[in-house]
RNA sequence: GGUGCCUUGGCCGAGUGGUUAGGCAGUAGAUUGCAAAUCUGCGUACAUCGGUUCGAUUCCGGUAGGCACCUCCA
């Protein structure tokens, strides 16, 4: 099926044909890492990550890189300025930026793990690539499209008529209503930089490329630099949140694409920011909420994965409490569908005669066009729930049972947010408790519901819930 | 100031020029001794004002509100 994604770079929906086919290669802007990672964050890496298993589960070798930035950058080009996020951590905590880094990194990682990733083939740091970004800078210095004054290094947008191209910025336009600091030694105001000095950095590195100073790489050099390393001069998809599109990825563009001459990428995605309760995101509202939060309140990372994918990426998600609720709620319906086919195809549970494969069939197709119409999820999901409830209407027969369930594990196996398969075989309870279900079969049987009630309560005490079926009583762990 | 996006029933959210999105919650019924789960039904849904059209939630324009980038941010 042909995969249809929205493209900034074109603005329409650009059917994914990769450089080499059967192969896509991924560069995800990551984390910079000085805090604890947001819910926002994890929106944009959560893309990536359904890319990535919506493209294996198309067949697809996929090759993914995500990078770590783990130095800081500065907040405006004046460096009296001050601090950049970094070693304004490092000063916070009291440990060197390097410590920070490394340390947010694993908390990173960690929450990755915990929210079912399938790890990026190369997750680069950004200061263990210096000498690739050199390398760049030095050809961008030879062809002229680079100058160096005092010892910084500024790229000259002049020299790329296409700088602007990506994001649909009108040059003119640029700095009108925008607080752009003055900074007399670039040649153009909106020049940015590749390389910068400044003795009051903590991070600092021998220049990389020749006849150049001591100091540290400018905020979109790196992207470039590891990018290139691990996936070629060009290759097939980029993505990063909605902020990243002006001027990180324009810059990233310019700067690649005069080093090598050649279309940097082919696929620009850009995820949109979400809201918290109706309200953007911001530390003066106070309303960040972080991985660890969600965890914190009892969450599970399918949970949030689950809050978080069921809304398509460019549409703007409300990211709410009640919506992981929901969410759980939501996980609950399938899992106990996806159990009852497995228990069915596995004989553990009586087949019935229904044959639902039509149905089971006609949900892997929607929930295949419906990812690969630009991984529109939401409509993913309701394929996903077409299913759940043919399922629950019928009484199906052990093959079209074992099509269900390996069509929900397939499911699952994109979206991760419903868990692992359910087992066909239920733990056994406690003996003590399967006493108590004789009791109150007994005490049912003499119509004595008072007593029945107060076995079931007892059993509910210990973490059962009592089921009655037409094959008997089902203990069920809470 | 420039540019772009959005506004769907209690909540979250698809989609379409005329036909049921889906989930959650609620409610009535079936089933059950009672439950749980499940199934079925229900709830004056498409911000607002105009326009185009036989017909608009779906196209065009105005208005109101929200969001984003232009400045560190996913």
């Amino acid at each position: 099926m042909t995969i249809r994604l929205y493209n900034t770079a074109t603005r329409q929906k650009d059917p994914l044909v990769t450089r080499t086919e059967g192969r896509v290669r991924m560069y995800h802007c990551g984390p910079t890492v000085y805090a604890s990672a947001h819910i926002g964050n994890f929106r944009a890496f959560l893309l990536a990550d359904l890319m990535r298993r919506f493209f294996e589960d198309q067949g697809f070798e996929v090759l993914q890189v995500m990078n770590i930035t783990d130095v800081g950058h500065m907040t405006a080009d004046d460096e009296d300025l001050g601090v950049d996020a970094i070693e304004a951590a490092a000063e916070r905590e009291r440990l060197d930026p390097y410590q920070i880094a490394r340390k947010y990194e694993d908390e990173f990682k960690g929450f990755m793990a915990a929210l079912h990733f399938r790890m990026p083939h190369h997750m680069p740091r950004a200061t263990e690539h210096i000498a690739e970004m050199g390398a760049i800078i030095d050809t961008l210095l030879e062809h002229g499209y680079a100058y160096q004054v005092n010892g910084n290094v500024y790229f000259e947008i002049a020299k790329f008529p296409r700088y602007g191209a990506l994001s649909g910025k009108v040059l003119d336009e640029l700095e009108e209503g925008a607080r752009v600091a003055v900074n007399t030694e670039k040649r153009d105001p909106r020049d940015f930089a590749l390389w910068k000095t400044d003795a009051k950095h903590l991070m600092q590195w021998d220049a990389p490329f020749a006849g150049g100073m001591r100091g540290f790489p400018g905020w979109h050099i790196e992207c470039s630099a590891m990018a290139m390393k691990y996936l070629g001069k060009s290759f097939d998809v980029h993505t990063g949140g909605e902020d990243n599109l002006f001027p990180h990825h324009e810059c990233e563009v310019a700067q690649s694409e005069a080093a090598t001459g050649e279309q940097f990428v082919r696929t620009w995605l850009h995820v949109k920011h979400l809201l918290v309760e109706g309200q953007k995101m911001s530390k003066s509202r106070g309303n960040f909420v972080t991985v660890a939060d969600v965890f914190d309140r009892g969450y599970s990372g399918y949970e949030l994965r689950y809050a978080i994918v069921k809304v398509q990426y460019r549409q703007t998600l409300n990211f709410t409490w009640s919506g992981l609720d929901d969410a759980r709620a939501s996980i609950k319906r399938v899992r106990q569908a996806w159990e009852r086919v497995i228990r069915i195809a596995a004989g553990a549970a009586a087949a019935g005669a229904d044959d639902i494969a039509a149905e089971v069939t006609a949900a892997g197709a929607a929930f295949t066009a419906a990812l690969a119409d630009d991984l529109n999820t939401s409509e993913a999901l309701a394929a996903v729930f077409a299913l759940v409830t043919a399922i629950n209407k019928a009484q199906p027969d052990v093959g079209s049972a074992a099509a269900a369930a390996a069509a929900l594990q397939r499911f699952e196996d994109v979206l991760a947010v419903f868990g692992e398969a359910p087992t066909a075989d239920r733990p056994d309870a406690p003996p003590e408790l399967l006493e108590k279900v004789r009791a109150r079969e007994a005490a049912r049987a003499a119509r004595d519901f008072a007593r029945a009630d107060q076995l079931r309560d007892e059993v509910a005490a210990a973490g059962y819930r009592i089921v009655d079926s037409s094959a008997g009583p089902q203990l069920e762990p809470m």
